[in-house]
DNA sequence: ACCTGAACACCGTTCAAGT
DNA sequence: ACCTGAACACCGTTCAAGT
């Protein structure tokens, strides 16, 4: 069975979804492939490398939105479909923060935000600063809903009966993250930051569309 | 020379600072603190549980805005304030990211933002969500912040080099990033999430203050 | 060109034994 | 109570040597 880059790059993946960013090592993955560690080196020029590579390859999935689309539709939709190919993998927002690749997928990304942004009427020295401001914030929620997919519900309900303790509102706090849906959260987030670019655009506006 | 909790944190953040958050390991700080490797588990029960006090002592610096600041001001303070916590230590942002502790410093940052989200007139239900929102989006942007300084200028230069085939968008997003200095980003993209909050208050409007 | 085999320089964690 | 000393079970990376 010989070995590649695509071959290497889709078992890797494999073996995040089944055992998470931590246990992907080097040695695990060369082991699931039948091979010696050493091989892999020929291939990549090292974990980083291949990393990046499975970021590239998570961001890929993004969908480009249908191009009649209105801006604030077409902002939806597009941090939408980033957050749910982040979320197409087990860790998938760490693994794409800890990378910052220049590679086709990842800078499209960029820029499809970019242009969605200027189309919502922001004047172009803006854009690109709010753009990366809503990609934080997508990739700031989905690592948290991440993290808590990943952690046991009793290790939860412990963490609650911490925080009775210290004040109501770190109560009530966690205690909605664990009631309200993710969905929900991550909506109800996103479409406060599109009310505030919408008001921003009408501030100074750049018309477009 | 005595081993105390609060000897290994505070040699624990000096080589964070020195050396990042990669580069710490139990071993290496052992060996600054003139002790066995063993002898840091009589303290703390692991590295998670040394690096989740770390986050929670690098949150204890979020300065509490004075009580007599409209809710604007105050949100702009905590936020700004939680993104100087969290750049005081060499990777803060990806350490903090990186824990999810109930402690009281942790705890109470998270009831900090969610009051002040409630005295800008959010509904209950939805504050500690918003809350969150603007949690996520300064993790995010100090992380990304933090990611570049750590990075040679050189390694910039290349990563510009390559977006100039892709995309118009994408070449002027990362120039963006190069010249327009992190404090104005941070401030561009709070002020438009500020923005949406007003816009949301004022909506379904539940007085307070 | 592509991989083996073995080594190098590390890790985090455990635990009997010492003091 | 607090730390040593040593071991266990891992890591990522390199590189001569094989095919």
């Amino acid at each position: 069975m010989r070995l590649s880059r695509a071959k290497i790059l889709s078992r890797a993946l494999e073996l995040l979804d089944e055992q998470g960013l931590e246990a992907l090592t080097m040695r695990k993955l060369a082991t699931a492939l039948g091979v010696h560690v050493g091989g892999l080196y020929w291939h990549f020029d090292g974990k980083q490398a291949l990393l990046d590579s499975m970021a590239e390859d998570i961001l890929g999935l993004l969908a480009p939105p249908g191009p009649d689309l209105e801006w604030r539709e077409r902002l939806t939709a597009l941090a939408g479909s980033l957050r749910q190919a982040l979320r197409s993998r087990r860790d998938g927002a760490r693994l794409v923060a800890g990378t910052f690749v220049a590679q086709p997928n990842t800078l499209s990304t960029g820029s499809a935000l970019t242009s969605a942004v200027l189309n919502a009427g922001i004047a172009p020295e803006r854009a690109s600063t709010l753009a990366f401001a809503l990609f934080y914030y997508v990739l700031g929620h989905t690592i948290e809903e991440q993290a808590r997919d990943s952690q046991s519900s009793e290790s939860f309900e412990a963490l609650l009966v911490q925080a009775e303790g210290a004040s109501e509102e770190a109560e009530a706090s966690l205690r909605s993250m664990y009631e309200v849906d993710a969905d929900q959260r991550f909506f109800t987030g996103l479409d406060v930051f599109l009310d505030g670019l919408s008001l921003e655009a009408s501030k100074s506006p750049h018309p477009r569309a």
